[in-house]
RNA sequence: GCGGGAGUAGCUCAGUUGGUAGAGCAUUAGCCUUCCAAGCUAAGGGUCGCGGAUUCGAGCUCCGUCUCCCGCUCCA
């Protein structure tokens, strides 16, 4: 099968049974925005338990906390997002291609000061030792020209820049004449700005309401509680600081199913370690991410390391762990070594001190991050195209037939377990309704009567249920069940009493972070 | 945002040169009882994405609009 309909078929696959819908989906839909249903909110919280359990149980230097998603806004401007989440984008509309408009600008200016420079080291190389720079570029008068052309454009920026005046930069661009380097022509559309974090207002707006944005990551909710967390949890550095939360970001593209939303959940946790330990614990927690993700095991081969060699500004190491999607290897989770910016912006921004005091060493110091950012989305949606499989089965007869099986890991499934009379008479399905009743306190259970067997069985296989229990007629005799298991089909008879412990040690969490 | 494709029942689709909407599966109820989907009977479900135009008449033609999918950028 192509690609394309792999992807297709999980989308449809997702939507028939009540895993992803698309958002206000009878009003025809609100762009990139998803909803989960009856079993895919069971799935995404069980994703999230098995993050939350490897970080905070596992760990007993990482605690976790859940700030707001309203933060105070100046968070935003040490975080970096007011500039960085602002770009006033152009495009060209005959190549097609889009521009940040103040780049364009800048670079135009580089251009004309680089043509002053050449002016100036060629007079340089004339005049020899007794050259004035000073008094050339007062006096050439090509130099200042362009000198002229260079205020004035930058003059002009600058107001514009300040005032965001977009028209004001189009008329710039315009003006100056530049051109797409890819067409080569001045065939601009306006300058738009589009601002990536949402915004609403707080308080009443007759008595001044105060701009406020909806987060775009939960990191800062961790920076900013740095000190809460540390004085009072009586934290020692090396320790982590972990956080599941919604974050929003108003993606001028934003597509591919639930992989890239306006709004996502992130699971992040934010290692605060000495300054100089920074690389080793970068090392050690990409070994510990990838070991999570291929706990689950959907196939070592499948994951991989991209190691960034263009680093953002905070950052001295960066790594994605990949996934092999259907439509190729994306990222899944990050890693990133984020020194010590994040705390040094709020400790600038705020005027309190982001500091530590090292008992070890006996001094103070602002701790160094090491940040693991996951985004639940994504995991979910990794977990779902690596579970569904049409499998080819030989029937009796000689023929063959296709089984859609959703081989969820048993903590993973939504529904851990269908009980289900073989048929619907001689007192079987009161037996069956008594059982899900014992064990539905323990298991996320479902009845099951209408239909054949098998057909119920694959029902079962297309949301993940990992374990059938088919009363019989042997059941009423012996108090016995079979358990019928969805990835080998295979069925094994068990004592009705021992179920409760069966299951509950196939299903338990432990089991898969145990493997960590 | 720009270019290309698509939108008819829960799903997969059919619907002739414009004449008032169909199939299979699924769902619900009943019958039958059979350990790996597709036995029988019946029922429910659609203002054909939305709005407008042309026409006596639009699922079909035209315009607009929304949404989804594929490319271009960024990221979790």
């Amino acid at each position: 099968m192509a690609q394309d309909d792999v992807f297709k078929k999980l989308v449809a696959h997702c939507k028939e049974y009540g895993y992803v819908f698309p958002s206000s989906e009878i009003y025809d839909g609100l762009s990139a925005v998803y909803d989960y249903g009856q079993y895919g909110v069971e799935l995404k919280n069980n994703i999230k338990k098995y993050w939350w359990d490897s970080m905070v149980l596992l760990n007993e230097n990482i605690v976790g906390i859940d700030s707001a998603i309203f933060m105070h806004p100046t968070i935003w401007k040490a975080s970096g997002h007011v500039d960085a989440f602002n770009d006033p984008l152009i495009d060209n509309k005959d190549s097609k291609k889009r521009y940040r408009a103040d780049v364009l600008i800048e670079e135009h200016m580089a251009k004309i000061e680089d043509k002053i420079l050449k002016e100036v080291a060629k007079a340089h190389e004339r005049f020899g030792e007794s050259f004035d720079e000073k008094k050339f570029r007062e006096t050439n008068p090509r130099v200042l020209a362009s000198q002229a052309k260079l205020d004035e454009v930058y003059s002009r920026f600058s107001k514009a820049m300040n005032d965001t005046d977009l028209e004001g930069l189009r008329q710039i661009i315009l003006d100056t004449e530049i051109v797409c380097p890819l067409s080569g022509t001045r065939n601009w559309t306006d300058v738009r700005q589009f601002n990536l974090m949402f915004s609403t207002e707080m308080g009443s707006t007759s008595e001044g309401a105060s701009k406020i944005y909806l987060r775009p990551e939960t990191a800062q909710g961790i920076f900013v509680n740095f000190l809460n967390v540390q004085k009072t949890g009586r934290m020692k550095v090396p320790f982590g600081i972990a956080q599941i939360g919604k974050a929003f970001r108003n993606e001028i593209v934003a597509r591919q199913f639930i992989f890239r939303m306006r709004e996502f959940e992130q699971m992040e946790m934010q290692f605060f370690v000495q300054p100089g330990s920074e690389l080793d614990w970068f090392r050690r927690w990409k070994e510990t991410r990838m070991k999570w993700h291929r706990a689950l095991g959907f196939g070592d081969d499948n994951y991989r390391f991209h190691d960034h060699t263009k680093l953002a500004h905070y950052a001295n190491a960066a790594t994605d762990i990949e996934y092999k999607f259907p439509f190729g290897f994306k990222e899944v989770e990050g890693i990133h070594s984020r020194t010590d910016y994040d705390l040094k912006q709020h400790q600038s921004f705020s005027g309190k001190k982001m500091q530590y005091f090292d008992p070890e060493k006996g001094e103070s110091y602002i701790p160094y991050v090491i940040e693991t950012s996951i985004g639940v989305d994504r995991m979910f949606l990794q977990v779902v195209s690596a579970a569904l499989q049409d499998e080819e089965i030989k029937k009796e007869d000689g023929t063959t037939d296709t089984r859609t099986v959703l081989r969820l890991p048993s903590f993973l499934a939504p529904v851990k377990l269908a009980v289900m009379p073989l048929v619907k008479k001689d007192g079987l399905p009161d037996i069956a309704q008594k059982i899900v009743s014992d064990l539905k306190f323990d298991f996320n259970c479902q009845y099951d009567d209408k239909d054949s067997i098998g057909r119920r069985y694959r029902r079962q296989d297309a949301i993940g249920t990992p374990y059938c229990i088919t009363i019989d007629h042997q059941t009423a005799a012996d108090n016995t069940v079979t358990i019928r298991y969805r990835d080998s089909m295979k069925q094994e008879r068990v004592r009705t009493e021992e179920l409760k412990n069966i299951i509950f040690e196939k299903v338990s969490i432990a089991s898969l972070l145990k493997k960590l």
